[in-house]
DNA sequence: CAAAACATTTGACATAAATCAAATAATCAT
DNA sequence: ATGATTATTTGATTTATGTCAAATGTTTTG
């Protein structure tokens, strides 16, 4: 009875498998990876699980991990008079913290919740600077993978001054063309900077 | 009578002075600069000057120069509909160019011109190369600079979202402290996302 | 220094999107 | 499953900002 239950609760959140394949070939899209570094990198990541709906990081605290995501969704947002503001949404192969916060160990007003049940990879700042103190690779990596970062949030600046909301919520479903559709609504609307009522006014005359 | 024209053209327009220190310090604000470093970077930058209203950097070209601004105001855009959309302005101590042109040595949307007549240092993006390759400090120092300039963009969009017209102006100005009265309204329209007559109002309710 | 070119201001009007309010629809917890 | 939350849709109205047009002001250039 107690073995069966066990059993159906893995069906449902299966126990995660230590592969660390998936980030060591993002790794390798920027720098070569050493057995040496790799090693070290096995060392220091570990796997997380978050539920649905779960805070993964709240405003009051400073964030002293990075997670890479192996499954599902998670999310940075602010509150604005009392409201969720959505900032970004990350998912499979990327990282997420809250980037003022982690990079110079203070607060900032960013929370961090989970979209879907998400599988992840955590390594803490330490953890990093050690990696960044002992492998220059791994500084080579965070300059260039950067790069693609910030390529993304020009193109979200431009689409923010001069697109229609309609313009808006085309763009944001290009970006994210893999996960578009699972993300509820208001969070779509307060990521674009419209209102929910628009948005919806917008899926509906299609 | 050639010499004296050629006195009076230098007198308009002064042969810069090779001074390194800013730029020194501002790398020593991120890592310490050893004497080896020092003396590579001193062989590698180049004092360039542009007249006010130049083009620095057409979008057909890709860019392969840096310029690290030491006096004046240097500006990114790209054309919409036929009209200039201002993405970014750059003063002293800071650099510029057209991001993914530079970095992935490919063709941009994005111009640059001389807001006004400027003094700067410009780097070759080979020479760049060479001192990623040869200095793992100066990773550190393209990692570390590039975080502040991400804190930048994360803090525009936020204002591009739920700002009306007036409070994006003032974020404007706040970003801009230092320059902001001496970029023309036009320019500072496209560059909040807003039309001139919009923010010639705005000025005028003052 | 005057004419031309360009930048800014002002006015009248149009419109996309916000706001407020209430009805459905979907999801969650017991 | 069923009631209770929570999310989405729909409708009526308001408002900030855009658009178009023309006047005024400023800078540039021969």
């Amino acid at each position: 009875m107690h073995i069966l239950l066990l059993i159906s609760k893995k069906t449902h959140k299966p126990f995660p498998i230590e592969t660390t394949e998936n980030i060591f070939e993002h790794f390798e899209q920027y720098i070569k990876l050493s057995d040496k570094l790799k090693a070290e990198l096995k060392d220091k990541l570990h796997v997380v699980t978050f539920k649905k709906g779960e805070l993964v990081l709240d405003a009051d605290q400073i964030s002293t991990k990075s997670y890479f995501i192996r499954k599902g969704i998670l999310r940075t947002y602010f509150l604005k008079d009392g409201k969720e503001v959505s900032e970004y949404f990350c998912s499979t192969n990327e990282w997420i913290n809250s980037p003022r916060s982690f990079m110079q160990r203070k607060k900032d007003i960013y929370y961090i919740d989970a979209i879907e049940t998400t599988e992840a990879f955590s390594l803490h700042v330490n953890d990093l600077v050690y990696l960044f103190d002992h492998f220059p690779e791994m500084e080579r990596y965070s300059r260039l993978s950067m790069g693609t970062i910030f390529g993304h949030l020009m193109e979200r600046i431009t689409s923010m001054r001069f697109a229609s909301a309609k313009e808006k919520y085309a763009h944001f479903c290009e970006t994210y063309h893999d996960i578009y559709h699972r993300i509820p609504l208001g969070m779509v609307a307060s990521y674009i900077g419209i209102t929910q009522e628009t948005l919806s006014r917008i899926r509906a005359e299609k």
